[in-house]
DNA sequence: ACTTTTTTTTAGAATAATTATAATTACTGT
DNA sequence: ACAGTAATTATAATTATTCTAAAAAAAAGT
């Protein structure tokens, strides 16, 4: 009667991810992955994460976090979000969406795709097609 | 006769807005100035434009290229673009609009305000306001 | 014109985020 | 247990950018 964990489901799925994607579910990756997929929606950076782990004691090192979060990325399991010059998010929301920006705080937060209603577009630019669409709404403290 | 510069109009707008922006013409700054607004709208990094500099024979120092670059922005005689981490990408065209954007070739192109329409946004985070919107349209090859 | 003051430019050092390298450690299959 | 492959790590290297302090240029004052 003593789970080792709550397995609260997305577990398993996760784990079924990264087999697909050809990664094997070591104990940073797991550490990580556990950080991030906590159910709450989360926007991070590398350096905040790996922060992260040095907290909860599942230190792992500045280049298995990028390495990780690449390959999260590649598997499908993260977003990359490019809003500031230098620096970048990754985003567990992997549904496409968009994004308020605050360029005080450096928060992130999530606009549903739904709420972005966006228009006809013009043609690509000549043997180019649109690969993603990206909205960010920059604000400011009032 | 000889007019020593065929005086397109826009240069004097421009050295208008420099001096309102306590800005001094200096002989680096005419000098970029010409590369950038040339009548064509234009994309270009830091990198990008100190490398013109040098062709064109007024080589201009990487610093200061920069600094002009962010003096400019702030005069409102270009625009920040930030689509890519790691790089900044400054518009000629200070107009309220979008970018397309091919991560293959780096190349950026304006789409005009009107032609994107964004419907309803959601309200932004307490204690903020929404202080802009950028659309980036990232393409392929295809 | 000559000095003084302020602004601008500059080369080079410093920084920050990220990526590469090369050695160690951990798995996997037999 | 052993060989082979994959993953992690500390550290070095890279890239774009900003900082610094000194030199050069321009403006202002006399």
């Amino acid at each position: 009667m003593n789970h080792p964990m709550k397995a609260e489901r997305p577990y398993a799925r996760f784990l079924e991810q990264l087999r697909s994607a050809g990664l094997r579910p070591t104990r940073q990756r797991l550490a990580l992955a556990k950080l991030l997929f906590n159910g709450k929606a989360r926007h991070v950076t590398a350096e905040v994460l790996h922060g992260e782990s040095q907290e909860v004691g599942a230190s792992v090192s500045l280049a298995t976090v990028y390495n990780t979060l690449h390959q999260f990325t590649h598997a499908g399991l993260l977003k990359e979000i490019i809003v500031v010059s230098g620096r970048s998010y990754f985003d567990t929301n992997t549904l496409h969406h968009h994004h308020f920006y605050c360029e005080e705080s450096g928060e992130l937060s999530d606009i549903d795709a739904a709420e972005v209603a966006i228009g006809l577009l013009p043609e690509p630019p000549l043997g180019k097609k649109v690969s993603g669409i990206d909205v960010i709404v920059r604000v400011k403290r009032n």
